[in-house]
Parts: C-alpha cells; sequence; structure tokens
DNA sequence: AAGTTAGTTGCGCAGGGTGCAACCTGAGTT
DNA sequence: AACTCAGGTTGCACCCTGCGCAACTAACTT
C-alpha cells in the first residue's frame, strides 16, 4: 500500500510503456526524437533492452526512427490508433462549435476533458489570423486552477468533489511533470513564477465556492490563477445523459481580452449548449 | 531469414500489443468494446493474463472500461500522445488545404500517407452540408489500387518501385483485415465484389505505366478500381526536400463527380501545390 | 591509429509472465 | 433460496523470456 496502484502490476509492460512517455517528452519533442543512449539514461533501464523494445515498437509502427538522425519519435501507429477513440469521436463531433467560437471571439478555443485530477486538451483551434501558435493537444494540467477544470467538476455533488479533492489534491495542484508542455509553457510554471500567481483555490472549501458561481452563471473563469498574464473562460458540455463530459475554454492574454472576460464566458456558454443539444443532451 | 523482421523480437511486448491492436477492430468499434474473455479468444490468450494485461493498460490509460458494461476500449492515452507525433502536425498544417478542396469539390477531402505497402489515412474532412458520413481516419488500404497510393509512389525511382512491389505485394493486394473498416466498407471488400472492380493494376509493369500518367499530369485518378461505384483524385504534397510525403484525395460516387473528374482532379494538383509550398518546398 | 560516442548482439541467471484451476460476483431460472 | 451460468479476478508452480553485463560493430574526431 506504499504507492498507488495495485500489485498485481505487469512490470514488463509498464516499463515498456515508459519508454513511449519518454518519447513523448518535451525533450524529445524539442530535439526532434531521442537516441537508444538518451532513453535508457531517461529511464534508468539498460542500453540493450531499451535497443531491443524501440525495435519492437519500431516493427508495430509505435515509433518511427528517424532516417538521417537515427533517432526515434513517436509513431503513426498511435495515431492511426487514437482515431478509434471515444475522444476522437467526441472530437469531430463538436469541433464546429469549436470553430464558431473562434469565429466569434478570434482567439483560440480549446476542448477539455478531465482525466484523473487533471484537464486534458484534446483539440486546440486557433484563429486563423493568429500567428501560429503552439497547440495544447495532449497536454494536461491541473484541475482546480483551470477555468476548465471547474467547469468540468461544476455538476458534482460536493461528496463526489470532496473525495475527488483527496485523491487527486496532490498530483494536481503541480503541472504533471510527466506530460509535456508546449515550449515556453514549462517555464512559467517554475518555483519563481508560480509564486506570483493569484491563486484563488487552495482547499476544497474554495473550490465549493468557486464551483458554486460556475454553476451560477453556467461558465468559469480564472484570472492569471494558472499563469501568469493569461485569463481564461470555460463552459460545459453534456452528453445525453446531461453529465458534463467536456468543456470548451477560450484562454487568452489578459490585454487582450481582460475587459470583456465575461462576454467572452456567455458567448462559450451559448455555444456549450448549443454543443450540448448536438449531442442529444436536454435543452 | 524465413520471415520478415528480426530474430530477437520481445515476445511478451508483441503479444500485449496484440491486444490494442484487437480493441481496435472492427468488432470492438461495432459493439461499444470487448470484454475480457472476447480478447482472450480473438488473441488467442489466456483469459487471466488479459485480464492483468488490461489491468496494466488501463491504469496508464491506454484502455478505457465503459463504467455499466464494463468492456474495454482503446483509452484517452492514446489521443493524448497521438498528438506529439509527426503525423499529427502534418495534419495540422495541411488542414486549411484540406478545408480549401472541400471547399471547391463540396465532397470530402482526405489527407494521406503511406505506411509500409498500404495508404493511411490521416484526417478526413467533410462538407458540412455531406450527411455525416463515416470517417476513414487510421483505415489502411491497398496502395496500388487507389489513386492515393499512386499519387504517393509517383516521384519513387523505377527501381524503388519494384522492389517496394516485391515486399509489400503480398499484403497490398489486399485490404488488410486486421486494420478496421467503417461499417459498411467492410463487405465491398468481400471475395464477391472484388471480382467486379475494373482492376486495372495487376502487377509491376502495370504500375510502372500508371505512375507515368501520374507524373505527366500532376494527380492520379481510380474509377471503380478500388471499390464498386466510387471514383477518385489525388495529388502529392512534397517537404521541404522535395519529396513526396502525403497526398490530398477526394473520393466520391461516381454519379455525383464521374464527369468532371479531371476537374477535381487538377483543383485537387494545385491545392496540393499550395500546400507544398507552405510546407517549405520549392515552387 | 587510437579514442570517443552510439547502437546492436550474445549469454547465463532469475524475475516475472504463463496456463490452469479455484474463486468471486451478479443476473437469470426454477 | 438454491442452482446455474457467464464474465471476470486471483493464487500458484513452472519455466520462458526479459534482464544486466560486456563484447562487438560502426561512424566520427583528434
Amino acid at each position: 500500500m506504499e504507492t498507488r496502484g495495485s500489485r498485481k502490476n505487469k512490470a514488463g509492460l509498464v516499463r515498456d510503456l515508459e519508454i513511449l512517455e519518454v518519447l513523448g517528452s518535451l525533450e524529445s519533442q524539442a530535439s526532434g526524437g531521442l537516441g537508444v543512449n538518451r532513453v535508457a539514461e531517461l529511464s534508468s533501464r539498460d542500453k540493450g533492452q531499451i535497443s531491443r523494445t524501440l525495435a519492437t515498437l519500431f516493427e508495430a509502427g509505435f515509433v518511427t526512427r528517424d532516417a538521417s538522425t537515427g533517432k526515434y519519435r513517436l509513431g503513426f501507429q498511435l495515431y492511426a490508433m487514437a482515431a478509434r477513440t471515444n475522444e476522437y469521436r467526441l472530437v469531430q463531433e463538436t469541433l464546429p462549435f469549436l470553430r464558431e467560437v473562434v469565429g466569434l471571439t478570434h482567439e483560440t478555443a480549446h476542448l477539455c476533458v478531465l482525466r484523473g485530477g487533471n484537464v486534458l486538451t484534446l483539440k486546440s483551434e486557433m484563429s486563423p489570423s493568429a500567428f501560429r501558435g503552439v497547440g495544447w493537444e495532449g497536454v494536461s494540467v491541473a484541475a482546480a486552477q483551470t477555468s476548465s477544470g471547474r467547469a468540468l467538476l461544476s455538476d458534482w455533488s460536493e461528496n463526489e468533489i470532496r473525495s475527488w479533492y483527496r485523491e487527486h489534491a496532490g498530483d494536481s495542484l503541480v503541472v504533471q511533470s510527466e506530460i509535456v508542455l508546449p515550449p515556453g509553457i514549462a517555464e512559467l510554471n517554475s518555483e519563481t513564477t508560480r509564486g506570483k500567481l493569484k491563486t484563488k483555490v487552495k482547499n476544497v472549501e474554495d473550490l465549493l465556492r468557486e464551483l458554486e458561481i460556475v454553476r451560477k452563471q453556467g461558465y468559469a473563469v480564472v484570472d492569471e490563477e494558472f499563469e501568469l498574464g493569461l485569463v481564461g473562460a470555460s463552459a460545459p458540455i453534456r452528453e445525453a445523459t446531461g453529465r458534463i463530459i467536456a468543456v470548451i475554454n477560450v484562454s487568452a492574454p489578459k490585454t487582450r481580452i481582460g475587459q470583456h472576460l465575461h462576454q467572452v464566458g456567455e458567448i462559450v456558454r451559448r455555444v456549450s449548449a448549443a454543443a450540448s443539444r448536438a449531442l442529444g443532451a436536454a435543452a
């Protein structure tokens, strides 16, 4: 009982999956892939084993090998399989609404879901006019500190929230370091900057109070709580049974939308409601 | 040397990856997931092992478990990792061009790449007005029988083509049965219908002849070679070095675009060229 | 030619994956 | 309530296979 997870893990498989995790890391992203030795270091395993395992993953298409450098990267098979996930379908069905938000706000909009104690961004849709920014797809961040997270939690009962918070407070108060952040974001969550954030939610009671507001106004906002200079608004998308399954979020520099944050919230709320109806939820 | 691949496969890992393959299969798609016993049958392994392995994959997020039925499906972690692949970036960068094709033709357009002997569809973008069809994302089909495949092969040398054909003719002449096909497509490739197809390319020489045409006109077309009633046109996208890395394809019922197939081809060729320039290829 | 870095391969040992069977749980059935 | 049956989990002994180590190859530097 010393760590999380059941005792009956298949240790070999866990180790092998960790390799994929490493190959998806920020370092791998930045340097265009990793060599056998580097992967061995990062996962503290023997390079011989890594060599063999990567060869197997390569044959299966889960990793690719750069023709010139010989470095390994995540492979197309992951992309092919992603198209068979529920998440992919959700993205397909809500994409028109994401685009609508982009059209109305001229800011980047995101589709996010809750996975454990974190918010996973499934899809970022940018304004065509915008400077080609970095997408947040696949990135997880602490749920309680973001508008997306609060909107996702907003229909849970108090008991559910409390037990969720108890279970995930530890890992959700820091940005998951094993998950890749786009360049330029990682350092924003370093020790030095984190102190300056206007963290509003420091415990369950704070969270419950915030959620009450979210429930009332139909959307959630954050103002430099998660990242300096960044504000955002999110509203929930519900499926046929009425449960919240995702949120649409707009995040932008405070200088750009700080003034009309609640107007943006209103837009997001309206479009999310339309998306919910498209998914079969009652109006 | 009797089969492909090195002798030093990590057998355990291969077996475990096969489980993911099974969970992505058509049957799994259709029935909303598979139970432990069914997976065990399909992969001819012991159900106890499957139970343990799925539990591990579940903890890692590679599979999800349906709350009500208890069935397993592919999980969000695959989606998150897919966002870190080169394929994902390619889709992001070429998406505007795909949409342009959709706007000009009012037909569904696809972005496809060559993987082994097959054409893998990375992204399908449908006309907003179109009846919500099934996407082809993640689906692989035999390369030589499709316009996409021929366009992808069109800049290879004769020797490259010959050795490619030798290596992949076996698996590329039939639709890969282990890969999921959208409902309604699978039976189109059954024994009975396959005989009726106007298969043009039966050997390397046929292929080389076709490729010569493709190279000249700048796009490839097929007319009921791959599926009855279906015609299509494809044109290559080149990266900075000039190599073909993907194609844009339009496929539609013969009754709808059969007459203007070459006009469509011309559109696809023009937009693909623009996409190539956006990726840094010389004009 | 010697040195350095990166990746692959051979080998003996034991950790961990395997098959089997028992067990658990819930949904029907009588 | 006892019985059955299907689907899933767990305990256990055996022995496969993944492990660490080290030797080897290959390309590049000095």
